[in-house]
DNA sequence: TATTGTTATACTCTATAACTATA
DNA sequence: TATAGTTATAGAGTATAACAATA
């Protein structure tokens, strides 16, 4: 992909090689990339996440998506919340363990199997988690002068489909 | 949001209390929050990131687009491309300096503002540059078991509209 | 032997403050 | 004084190997 040529010989000689301050950059084959275009949207949310749940509540967005799966659920091990959130068994541990301190959850071995164990949230725990899910609607009101409800729906079932695991 | 009962009284009594090992996971509140979808779809499409371009090219995804966006524009300053990948100032340098230590890239210095720099690629950069937009194609294509032409395109037109800075 | 969870460890990524050189 | 870029440093996130307990 050869690049427009930005000059013209009439115009007033830049010193430098390269495009006007002002002009927006072109992405070129960043185009049609879609893990791109993932990676900057995440910028947004991120922010969004930060400023409504993040930042109120004191999470993490692996702990706070924990607590969600956990509220939903019921008690679950780790292994299944590991492969729920993509995260590796060892990260799990520590991400358990940090939670735990904060006395949000609590572990208990299984009865029926006894090298697993079942996260359950305190009564604290299911207090932030609750107040979590509250928070999570204005966060996603805050989206809706850049996209439709409907948008925002369709969205998430293209990400859904991306996501297929 | 109260929990489904997971248990009928008239079901072998199960000893633990947690949801059964092959039960889809409910996502709760999860289920309409955009950044949650959108990181579970980076899952997928890092994945096929690693194994299209960062394997192959030996690059990382913030090297892959930086090389892209110059390919594309021609010459740019830190500070464009600081700002097109929403990186900081200090973690811009430290990824010139690999690209640079490679032979990808190098620096002048703007003769308009001597404080700010022309980053350009070398003959070596340009090469790679191009064989990544190449092998960019058939990544894109391995979606398409998941998601049509029309919906990948249409996905990336919503992802941009949330990231919109 | 295989699986669940833990420990230890290292590497990447990101964030912040303090500095330099130019404007 | 303000801006472009650098240096130093610490923190968060992620990955891997080796291990203990249980199946």
């Amino acid at each position: 992909m050869a690049r427009e040529p930005a000059r013209d010989r009439a115009a007033p000689e830049p010193l430098d090689e390269r495009v006007a301050e002002t002009q927006l950059l072109a992405l070129g084959h960043l185009n049609n990339l879609l893990g791109y275009h993932i990676a900057q949207a995440a910028v947004s949310t991120d922010e969004l996440y930060e400023r409504h749940l993040g930042q109120p509540l004191g999470l993490r967005k692996a702990e706070y998506s924990l607590l969600m799966l956990i509220l939903a659920n019921g008690p679950l091990a780790p292994k299944r919340l590991a492969q729920a959130l993509a995260l590796s068994a060892p990260n799990m541990t520590l991400l358990l363990d940090r939670l735990q301190e904060r006395g949000l959850l609590r572990r208990e071995r299984s009865q029926v199997d006894r090298r697993s164990q079942n996260v359950l949230l305190t009564g604290e725990g299911e207090r932030i988690a609750q107040a979590g899910g509250v928070a999570a609607e204005p966060m996603e009101q805050a989206l809706f002068d850049r996209l439709s409800a409907a948008e925002h729906a369709m969205l998430i079932e293209l990400l859904r489909k991306v996501a297929q695991r």
